[in-house]
DNA sequence: TCTCTTTGGGAACACCTACCAGCATGATTT
DNA sequence: AAATCATGCTGGTAGGTGTTCCCAAAGAGA
């Protein structure tokens, strides 16, 4: 019994009739379980994530390694405390480029790319806005930041909001199927 | 030799001399390489680790261990492909709450917090502004989301702007210290 | 029934991890 | 200044555990 397929770089939800399709691959229940446990701890032995989905370890192992393969699996990172590490600011910074330079689009993102303390940017829609997530130690680190992103190429305009506090955040994309695995079958 | 410490809850750069406070725990240059390889990949072996920082494999355990029962390791985690499990696009949502309804601020964070397609969520500088980063499978999906949101607890105003691509996403914290530990000593 | 896929078991190998003694550094005593 | 001690870190060792490939058997679909 299939979920849901991804199919020529699209996702899509199984009609479980009538598949006139090759996707390039499926996802069960089971392999949802495994993404769903991963997804919380990165680091489980694969006998233990064998036994939080009802599976022997062999076949646990074959999963692994396919979603891995796949590509739905992009890899496994530790998380640390941004705090501890001496940068416990956030900033979202609002970058407007010079408008009709695309020519600089490419390099600007290079830039980006390159400075250690941009943790993300987005193109967002409109008038050439990208909106970049930048930790900080302090306001006078902000500033260093602040000037490396107006050196870079084709910037015009930067606008800067301190976050006061971090409500929520979490790596743990939302995934369809049962929160835990039927252990029959 | 030391690098930092962590002090009182604040991150300090140790003059190297005249170290006249007890430090809740210190990190020398082979910590600050394990944690730059752990940032990159998690679910190294600890020989693995041991080698490429230039330990034995029992002295890695125990700096492993020791970064992890500190918190400066909250956790490890599988990263998985956002388009691949059917959530390819991104909204950031800036959400203002109602002035002077300082009592729903815990409300609607643990409104926000119980969302699974809400993945960050900062409180801004300002008037009771939160910045929220949405993934969503297309358009209809976030209608679904918006409303979601519109009917939490004080939430007065909702603007969406939609990510057309992202330029960078990393879970690497930037650290101080050499890339490399030294071979010696 | 036949075919194809997926499963679990087994075995060789690698790894984990707690304990050990040895070494370096720094403080204290003589 | 020399000797002694304490502390903290290091690498080595070994038994228990996990990894991972191969194979036979079971299950699903035609």
């Amino acid at each position: 019994m299939l979920d849901a397929a991804y199919v020529n770089g699209t996702f899509v939800h199984m009609p479980l009739h009538d598949c006139n399709f090759v996707p390039d691959f499926m996802i069960d229940s089971k392999d949802t379980a495994i993404l769903r446990v991963l997804q919380r701890n990165g680091r489980l032995t694969n006998v233990e994530l064998a036994a939080e989905v009802y599976l022997s370890p062999s076949s646990c192992l074959r999963r692994v390694q396919k979603l891995e393969h796949d590509g739905l699996i992009e890899g496994y990172v530790a998380i640390l405390n941004q705090t501890v590490i001496g940068k416990p600011g956030t900033v979202f910074v609002q970058v407007t480029l010079d408008s009709q330079q695309q020519e600089y689009l490419h390099e600007f993102e290079e830039g980006v790319r390159a400075l250690d303390d941009v943790m993300d940017c987005h193109l967002m829609a409109g008038d050439a806005d990208y909106i970049l997530r930048v930790i900080v130690a302090d306001a006078s680190d902000y500033e260093r930041i602040h000037e490396q992103l107006t050196r870079l190429p084709g910037v015009s305009r930067v606008k800067s909001a301190f976050a006061l506090r971090t409500v929520k955040r979490t790596t743990q994309l939302p995934l369809n199927g049962p929160a835990v695995p039927d252990r029959r079958a």
